[in-house]
DNA sequence: GCCGTTTTCGGCCCGACTGTTTTCAGTCG
């Protein structure tokens, strides 16, 4: 397979964190990084760009010299400026800077005066206390090195970071408790959260208060506080038991506005919004947007953003991925909601594998108020769900019949989670498909077939005529399981050539289209569904996490099948 | 290294907290 986006940032990434320890200038070190983001946001191939000879200088963040070294990249698989700088500066360094506490100044120190290159030396010095008598290094921080490495080792894993679905698990709570201390007007979770991110890091908490509150104090007392990491009057990190991060932010009302738009991010956001603001004379910081020493704005983000003459954008979209320029024009994304979805198009019961009845899910849709839902219980070949054969499936097909007849205000849709086998063959037989609304299909076992043969496998089962919806289309659980090797570019073309639908399957663990291939779709003028894979009437619920990875995709209401009321549903339905 | 309704050169977002320091660098977000 040619050389992924995700390879060319992450060297360009390399290279940044090197050059940062090797003392270059911020700027350079930053153009590097910018150059990452942006290619990883690519929505196309960079090496298919540069074999088209395409202008990469033209992208954003790309200059004539990185654009030269993305196709050095492609061509070789190598950053050749990378490989001298690994000569002079060892890889492991950039480890050493991923400790909390060390950055790459110290690090570098670390490295010149004791020629320490690894977690390992850095212990053994520690212990030897060399540490304290290096420059800019005492006693105190000595020892947080050894307690940081202590506890790195303890958690076996260097910076976790967590799904949404259970950053928002936690946040919960810890709202709640802080909306409920005197004085407090305002609470919200703002950074990656707020972005909806499919993961977090931190979690990034902003207050706004009345004058003298004494919301810190009650922060640092929160009963699932493990430790305080830094405190002061405004800000203050702590660590939950859990191990996540927590940073508190407190301001007054009046610059609630502009706090919150400085806590959400994205970094590039916010550097591009303030550079913005630079232009015109104006300073933007977490306390309002000011003109000299007066504050002209910062008591909500609108007006933040009116005054570098851009409308609102939402949170998801703020990466500096294209969302500026857009606004400028006037060109934002009509984001998808919640609301404008009207059915489920992939939900389990306890024929197979699900654990509620076809009563009991038509019911949750209904109270959902969804006008459909799509019965899709496993096929055969998935034994361990108790798939089920064309016999089974046709009896369960009566009785969705005989249900519909008595059901009132939803439809239950006749479906199947259809196998696709190795050979690319589906794993029941047309004259069964031939009864359903609707056939979703999906790769559940040889995960590990070489890309060429994956890509064949798919593309062959979407030629099925039946076949309408591919589902979980690469695979991967988020930090467990890597998606499978499948060039989806090919597949995307596949996609759009038999006017097949692309899941983005909204469990939280699978989120599966990830986002840059929701925007591949989107760009490619592929149709998009969204659904939970519920194996219960609660998973019904999980439609909000496909909807936000939708909005991050810049999805509006049209790019969406399950936004159709039944009717069109079933006028698309019989066009496939 | 990128970029241009001040600019093709000279800028590049901005502030809080900590620890090592007598005024600030480093780190972090």
């Amino acid at each position: 397979m040619p050389v992924q986006n995700a390879e060319i940032a992450e060297l360009f990434n390399q290279y940044a964190d090197l050059l940062e320890i090797k003392g270059a200038n911020e700027y350079r070190v930053r153009a590097y990084r910018n150059a990452a983001r942006n290619i990883s946001n690519l929505s196309r191939s960079a090496a298919e760009m540069v074999s088209g000879s395409e202008d990469l200088a033209k992208l954003p963040g790309l200059g004539k010299d990185l654009a030269a070294k993305v196709a050095d990249i492609v061509n070789t698989g190598k950053l050749p400026q990378l490989e001298e700088l690994k000569e002079e500066l060892p890889a492991e360094l950039i480890d050493i800077t991923r400790l909390a506490g060390l950055g790459p100044k110290r690090t570098g120190v670390l490295y010149q005066e004791l020629g320490i290159t690894s977690i390992e030396q850095l212990t053994e010095a520690a212990k030897r206390r060399e540490i304290r008598e290096l420059p800019g290094f005492a006693v105190k921080t000595e020892q947080k090195i050894l307690e940081e490495i202590g506890r790195r080792s303890a958690t076996a894993g260097d910076e976790k970071r967590y799904k949404l679905s259970v950053a928002e698990e936690l946040a919960q709570p810890l709202l709640a408790y802080l909306k409920n201390v005197e004085g407090v007007r305002r609470v919200d979770a703002a950074g990656s959260y707020r972005r909806k991110r499919e993961t977090v890091r931190d979690l990034d908490v902003l207050v706004a208060h009345k004058e003298g509150s004494r919301v810190m104090e009650r922060f640092l007392e929160y009963e699932d506080v493990d430790r305080v990491v830094a405190r002061g009057d405004t800000r203050s990190t702590v660590v939950l038991r859990f191990g996540m991060q927590v940073d508190l932010r407190v301001v007054a009302e009046a610059s609630y506005g502009a706090a919150l738009h400085y806590f959400t991010g994205s970094q590039a956001h916010n550097i591009a919004v303030r550079k913005m603001g630079g232009n015109k004379g104006l300073k933007i910081n977490e306390y309002g947007v000011f003109k000299g020493d007066e504050r002209i704005a910062g008591r909500t983000e609108e007006e933040v953003y009116a005054r570098v003459e851009l409308p609102y954008i939402e949170p998801e979209l703020r990466e500096n991925s294209g969302e500026i320029e857009a606004a400028q024009k006037g060109e934002l994304p009509d984001l998808l909601v919640l609301e404008n979805i009207r059915g489920d198009l992939q939900t389990h019961t306890r024929a197979t594998d699900g654990r509620s009845s076809l009563q009991e899910m038509a019911d949750a849709a209904r109270q959902r108020g969804y006008e459909y839902l799509a019965v899709t219980d496993h096929s055969k070949h998935v034994t361990v769900a108790k798939g089920l054969d064309a016999d089974r499936l046709g009896k369960q097909i009566d009785e969705i019949d005989r249900l519909n007849e008595k059901l009132d205000g939803i439809v239950l849709l006749k479906g199947i989670e259809l196998d696709i086998l190795e050979d690319g063959s589906l794993d029941l037989p047309d004259d069964i498909l031939r009864r359903l609304d609707i056939v979703v299909c999906s790769v559940h076992y040889k995960f590990n077939l070489p890309a060429e043969k994956q890509t064949e496998r798919i593309i062959k089962g979407i030629d099925n005529p039946y076949f309408t919806i591919l589902a979980h289309p690469t695979g991967r659980m988020i930090g467990q399981r890597e998606p499978y090797a499948v060039d989806m570019e090919r597949l995307m073309k596949g996609a759009r050539d038999t006017g097949c639908v692309l899941e983005l399957n909204a469990q939280p663990d699978r989120l599966d289209l990830a986002e840059v291939y929701v925007r591949m779709a989107r760009e490619m003028g592929i149709m998009v569904a969204i659904s939970t894979d519920a194996h219960s009437v609660n998973e019904l619920d999980f439609m909000r996490f496909g909807v936000y990875q939708a909005r991050r995709a810049w999805l509006e209401p049209g790019d969406v099948l399950n936004t159709r009321s039944w009717k069109e549903l079933q006028k698309l339905l019989r066009n496939r």
